[in-house]
DNA sequence: TTCCTTGTTGTAAGTTCTTACAATAAGAAA
DNA sequence: TTTCTTATTGTAAGAACTTACAACAAGGAA
């Protein structure tokens, strides 16, 4: 009998990879169903590891929506950031442009991560302990935001409160955001670009030559 | 015996009554807990009825979820809409201040409705059956409040895409209302009207002499 | 190879939730 | 009062979900 290959019937993974996967699965069923789809068999099927396992790497439900909330934002936010450092080349209004551009990305605002967020968001607003994690990174990003306005209003010697056309900007954006993710066809990504550039223009004047 | 006197053990409400109070109820228990307080036996409790009574009025949680949605984000403001239409008092400006006054009433954008809209966001998004019912309810408010816009911008013999500065307000006021659900100290009451109307004075012209 | 650590599985206990339904009784009608 | 309609109750069936835990086995160490 020994010359009987044994099969593996599970893989070992290392547990940092196997705790991010997991967390990846998570994300993938919350896209798919909602909190709805948040349960841990599924995300254990979606994992393709057995329910088992789940437990011994998040002591609760609660642990692991955490991390899914964690990860999801901390990647989305760490993303912009990475594009305002990176084109940090060129005139404020240029680096304005690209950043409004990447935000309305329509491979940013892709219906899996408008489902994610809007449950994100549901979690939020009923877990205090959510809700202090999302404040402050929230807060620093529509902050990048608002001191790059200021830079444009400045190079074009005019005065605007930065901060406010920021916040509504963000806000218009997330509307549109919503809009699409509550009813697919009602709004296009040149709607998108239309609203957005339109709102920041009547503030700041032109800032595009072609579009 | 004969002079015990029977006290009744429930009350027996009016069909139309019972089933608004219940939705009532459901309302309440969303605005506490979010998706996670909307059960039945807790909605039940709430309303004060036992959990018995739940299935007699509403053949599924989706209907009632339908039902709670309709009355939380519409009734209100369709009201007001009608109220206007009804007593078709005012020029067209008038009563276009008239609605987005009603829109942005701190009373009607209190942080209960806040969680409860969210949640109901939350489910559209993975409910078909919820779907279709927000889509004729948007929509029909969305097509009244771009043809009032209509009549505003003819008055003033302005040419505007009445449908999408509609879509765009309501967008704005939505994405300002999401920041506010996220974080109450975010927004207040003052920054909803003036960026509501400062939107809509870019593309109408002055619509309010003293605000 | 053999041993050992611990990642992984399979199962089940205990809980909670939705839906169904037969029995009960409130209140109107006659 | 008596009858009748049906709103309401109480309970339970059945499904689904979270968490716990004992046994198994993969893969590195010696």
């Amino acid at each position: 009998m020994q010359s009987r290959k044994k099969v593996p019937r599970f893989k070992r993974e290392a547990p940092e990879k196997r705790r991010a996967d997991l967390v990846q699965a998570a994300i993938r069923c919350l896209a798919e169903g909602g909190m709805a789809a948040f349960k841990m068999e599924r995300i254990a099927t979606e994992a393709g590891v057995s329910l088992g396992l789940l437990p011994h790497y998040f002591k609760s439900k609660t642990e692991l929506l955490a991390e899914v909330y964690r990860a999801s934002l901390y990647d989305d936010v760490d993303r912009k950031i990475a594009d305002l450092d990176d084109k940090a080349i060129g005139s404020p209004t240029e680096r304005l442009c690209r950043i409004i551009d990447a935000i309305i990305d329509p491979d940013y605002l892709k219906p899996a991560n408008l489902t994610v967020w809007l449950a994100l968001w549901g979690e939020i607003v009923v877990n205090p302990e959510l809700r202090l994690a999302h404040r402050a990174l929230y807060r620093s990003y529509l902050k990048s935001l608002a001191v790059l306005i200021g830079e444009v209003a400045e190079e074009r010697q005019r005065r605007v409160n930065g901060t406010e056309i920021a916040r509504s900007l963000q806000a218009l954006i997330d509307g549109l955001f919503l809009e699409r993710a509550l009813d697919k066809q009602a709004v296009s990504h040149a709607d998108f670009r239309r609203a957005s550039y339109e709102f920041l223009e009547l503030h700041l004047g032109k800032l595009t030559s072609a579009a």
